[in-house]
DNA sequence: TTGTAAGCGTTATCAG
DNA sequence: CTGATAACGCTTACAA
């Protein structure tokens, strides 16, 4: 039914190996030649088959890529990333989502033995160490937003801690002295990420730090109104509230409508991540902008870099800009400017 | 160096054939000698080669997956739902995105052949009789929120038409008699059956249609504001505002903030899809629900269905129900009710 | 420049 | 119940 190589061999009157060299341009093959088999497989509509071509060369042309629970435009745009540069490539992306902890991640990998030539693997909830120990050794691995362990890695990530710190300056500058932060969860790497960052920048102020201001989160909605909530809550209130995430700042600015609470006269805001709708909220949100689909097309790249350098190659971690956006959440004056302060 | 089912049957003492049985439960092995296998396998920590089994067995244990340029929520969450339903059964997911028009999704497909065993396609854009020359007839194939077109074929979507009709529906049982609708992309399916549906729902409510009610619009924020503005730039202004998407309604809400009308009192507003920040904008956007999780997880079963039955299966569309989410900004009262009002 | 033939690691058929 | 052995469709020495 389905042609193979012998179908076209037979068909243009030459061996199945000057069929394969013909198509590979792997080997020597007259002009001539070359025409009649690929007529042939004109004629024949004959598609290699590509497990086949894995089976005996050993590599399948695609990319596993392995997530957390994600929500919303941080995974499409990542994915839109990595697809794109994996298309360039020649590449095909096997996707699995929702492994938060480490034994769902190993069942992931385990599953994608053997099929894949690279590996993705963001698991920002999965210490360095047990991380480590999951990762295959066969196959290129590129860690995204993952905690740096003992050996270097291939790994990328946005900088949670720049970004979150810029947001932190960029209140303190706007001269709000009691700066409130709601935490995304505790064991989320990019949250400690944005929380040390968070620290930095008060510190880089001259702000003293006061645990009282630090609320837990969650990176929801309904987390980041009940944070806000919290901090409405303090006998000594912030006059500033940095969500870790925009979605916990869309809860936390209902929040603060619902206790009456002006936006950003009475309370500055601001969150991080500039989900596209930020710039609509009312007002708009201030936050920072990671390139994520550059984080999707950066991960291919070093993955490529990697499996064409072979074992031997030094692994590195990179680090990719956040910007503060800086929109009338925090008192700046509306109007277009839109900041490119650099994080 | 990698261990194959050679070194298995060496170290058990038995043939690869007995191995591969003892392994695939595929035939009669004695309980001692199985042991003896499987005690091979950990010893040596053997794993099958896919690649080998899927060329003999012609299949791959993978589903292709193609999605369309998508944005934020609807997409993680269909990956979601498809991702879970594909691991209960053994599967894995490949996937590809950005194809809207037919050339990009044909090199898609063209580069899925002979990878996957049954394939997810959503394709808004492209017209019925054009998708049903590219799809491929010797994979099963679930259509995603696609037209139907001459012959009947597995396809799934959400009931936009039902959905809208209730928002529209909705809106004049508040005693709006103008409702505008800011329209998605005119070649898009679910644009088509959205604007249907607020023209049906109209009609139910005994409403005059008016062309002049209708505006462009493109699912981002950008058009959503830009459609506003249209709508308010009206002679005859309508009362009220139904946004295809909530994407456009942000922007929407942010236009009728600039212009210093008050939601819902002096305009009340729709979207559709839930977003997740929907409930938290101020005020909580009144809404249309699909159950985007589901769409994903149905599409792999109803593969699965057509994978087991065999070509003679006879095809046919589902549909996936809408729910109306009443909430403040179509005048609404406060408070906890959400309504199950069925679309 | 081309052809022959030996695999790649499994599963499946058919004797034993 | 078990073992040889022939596929599966392709690439790649090695010969010619």
């Amino acid at each position: 039914m389905t042609m193979t190589i012998r179908d076209v061999a037979r068909r243009a009157g030459v061996s199945v190996a000057t069929v394969s060299r013909a198509l590979n341009r792997s080997g020597p093959v007259r002009e001539e030649t070359r025409r009649r088999v690929e007529a042939a497989v004109r004629a024949l509509r004959y598609r290699p088959n590509s497990t086949a071509r894995s089976l005996i060369t050993r590599r399948t042309r695609m990319l596993g890529v392995l997530l957390p629970d994600l929500y919303g435009e941080f995974f499409s745009e990542l994915i839109r990333g990595l697809d794109e540069a994996a298309q360039a490539g020649g590449y095909h992306l096997l996707v699995s989502s929702s492994h938060d902890n480490a034994s769902d991640l190993e069942a992931a990998l385990h599953g994608m033995h053997g099929r894949v030539d690279g590996l993705v693997v963001m698991a920002p909830k999965v210490k360095a160490e047990v991380l480590e120990d999951l990762l295959p050794g066969n196959v290129p691995v590129v860690l995204l937003n993952s905690p740096a362990g003992e050996r270097p890695r291939d790994s990328l990530r946005i900088d949670g801690f720049g970004g979150a710190r810029a947001v932190a300056c960029h209140l303190a500058a706007h001269g709000h002295a009691r700066i409130g932060i709601i935490n995304g969860p505790a064991e989320n790497f990019d949250a400690q990420e944005r929380l040390r960052g968070y620290r930095a920048g008060l510190a880089e102020a001259g702000l003293a730090p006061d645990e009282a201001l630090e609320v837990a989160g969650d990176f929801t909605g309904s987390g980041g109104y009940a944070g806000a909530t919290a901090l409405l809550a303090l006998a000594r209130r912030p006059t500033a509230i940095f969500a870790a995430n925009d979605a916990m700042a869309v809860g936390a600015l209902s929040a603060l409508r619902a206790a009456g609470l002006a936006v950003p006269e009475e309370m500055a805001l601001a969150g991080f991540d500039d989900v596209s709708s930020a710039q609509y909220m009312i007002p708009p949100l201030t936050t920072v902008r990671g390139r994520i689909w550059d984080l999707g097309a950066r991960s291919v790249a070093r993955l490529a870099e990697a499996m064409a350098a072979g074992a031997a190659r030094e692994q590195q971690p990179e680090l990719l800009p956040a910007t503060l956006m800086a929109r009338r959440s925090c008192g700046c004056a509306p109007g277009v400017r839109e900041a490119g302060e650099r994080g």
